[in-house]
DNA sequence: CTGATAATACAACATGGTGTTCAGTGAACC
DNA sequence: GGTTCACTGAACACCATGTTGTATTATCAG
C-alpha cells in the first residue's frame, strides 16, 4: 500500500498548511473543508481521505506538537530536574520556542483550550513535585494553587511567544521561577551560562 | 411596539433558560435553533424574533453578568480597596458564587475565552495597581506576571466554583492573596496547617 | 510495454443547518 | 368588536456536511 508516499505527504502538508493559514485568521468553527481544499488546491473529497473532518486535522497537529514535547521532556526529567528547576523550565520554553508558530497560536486565548488543558496536564507532575509539594496544604488548596500555576504559566508563556524579543529567555524563565518560589529570585538580571542561546 | 412585555420577557426567558440547559451540556457549536426552540417549545421562526443567533444569545448572558459585576465592583471600589485588597476579592468572589451557576461554566475551560477575557480585562487595573506597581518591573515584565495572575486567578476560581463546598470562601481568598503577595502569610484568619495531609 | 494499483478529480446525492419571508391564528387590549 | 401583538407553519434559497461512483492520471512490477 502507498505506493507514492511523498506525494501524499505533500498533499497532507499543503491540507495543513492551508488549513492553519486560514486557523491563524479566524476561529475554527468558521472553517470550511471548501475552504481548505479550495486554498490548497485540491477537491473537497480529497480532503476526507486524508482527515475525517477539520477537527480531526487540528488534532493531528496538536498530536504531534505535544508528543514530541513530553517526548523531549522525559528525556530531560530525569538528568536535569532534579536539582535544577530552572534549567528545566528553560528547557520547556526553549521547546515552546521553537514551534512558537504553532504553541503562540494554539496555546492564547484564541487557539484551541483542549490544547491548553493537554499542555498544561503535560507539566502538572513537575509543579505538583517539586512547586507545591511539602509545603502544608490540604489536597484541596494543591488543586487549586495548582490551577494557578499552570493556568498562570500557560497565558503568561502564550503571551511572551506572541513577541518573544521583548523579554530575554532568561529574563522569562526568571519571572516564571519567581511565580513558582514565591518572591525569591533577583526580579532583573539572571545567572548567564557559558553559552549563547538561538 | 412590546404592547406584552411581561410575556415577551417570559419568551426571552424560556429561551435563554432552554439554551443554557443544553449549554451546560456541549458545546456552543454544537447547539442548533433547532433545538434551543424545540426544548423550549416554540417555533424555529420565533427565536429570530429575539435573537440573532445562538451566539448572540450567549453574548447578552454574558454581557449581563459583566454589567452587573462591573456595576458591583465599582461601587466598592474607592471605598473598601485602599487599604484591604482582601476585602476587596472576597466581594469579586462572593460576587461570582452568586452567580455560580453561570460564572461555573463560562469561565471554565468548557466556557467561553471569549467570556473569560472580559473578566479578567475588568480585574486587570486592580491587579495592576494593587499587586504590580511599585515593584521595579519593566513594562514588559508587568504586562507578562498580570496575564499570569489574571489567567490563575480566573482558573483557580472557575475550578473553586464547581465545588465550593470543598474549601472555605476565606480560605480561598487566603489562597488568592498568598498568590497575589508572594509567600507571606494571609492577612485574614483562616489556615490551620499541618494537620491536614499533603 | 503493459496491466495493476494508488492518488486524485469530478459530479451527484441525501441530510441538515441557516436566516428570511409571509400569510394565518388566537388571545389581549382598548 | 376591531385592532394589535405574539407566535405559528410552511416555504425558500443558501451553504456545509459526509458519502459514493466513476473517471483520470501517475507510478511500479513483471
Amino acid at each position: 500500500m502507498n505506493k507514492r508516499p511523498e506525494l501524499t505527504e505533500q498533499t497532507r502538508r499543503n491540507l495543513r498548511t492551508a488549513f492553519w493559514s486560514l486557523y491563524t485568521q479566524k476561529p475554527l468553527e468558521k472553517i470550511s473543508v471548501r475552504e481548505i481544499t479550495a486554498l490548497a488546491g485540491y477537491n473537497r473529497g480529497t480532503f476526507y481521505l486524508y482527515y475525517q473532518d477539520v477537527y480531526d486535522l487540528l488534532s493531528q497537529i496538536e498530536d504531534e506538537l505535544l508528543d514530541e514535547l513530553q517526548r523531549l521532556l522525559k528525556e530531560r526529567l530525569p538528568g536535569v530536574l532534579e536539582h535544577d528547576l530552572g534549567a528545566y523550565m528553560s528547557f520547556v520554553v526553549e521547546i515552546n520556542l521553537i514551534h512558537a508558530e504553532y504553541g503562540a497560536v494554539l496555546l492564547s486565548s484564541r487557539g484551541d483550550p483542549r490544547f491548553a488543558a493537554r499542555f498544561k496536564e503535560l507539566l502538572a507532575p513537575v509543579l505538583r513535585r517539586y512547586v507545591l509539594a511539602g509545603k502544608g496544604f490540604s489536597a484541596a488548596e494543591s488543586e487549586l494553587l495548582l490551577e494557578y500555576h499552570l493556568s498562570g504559566l500557560q497565558a503568561m508563556l502564550a503571551r511572551w511567544l506572541q513577541d518573544p524579543g521583548r523579554i530575554s529567555l532568561e529574563q522569562f524563565v526568571g519571572l516564571v521561577l519567581r511565580m513558582f518560589t514565591g518572591e525569591a529570585p533577583a526580579p532583573h538580571t539572571f545567572t548567564k551560562k557559558g553559552e549563547d542561546t538561538p
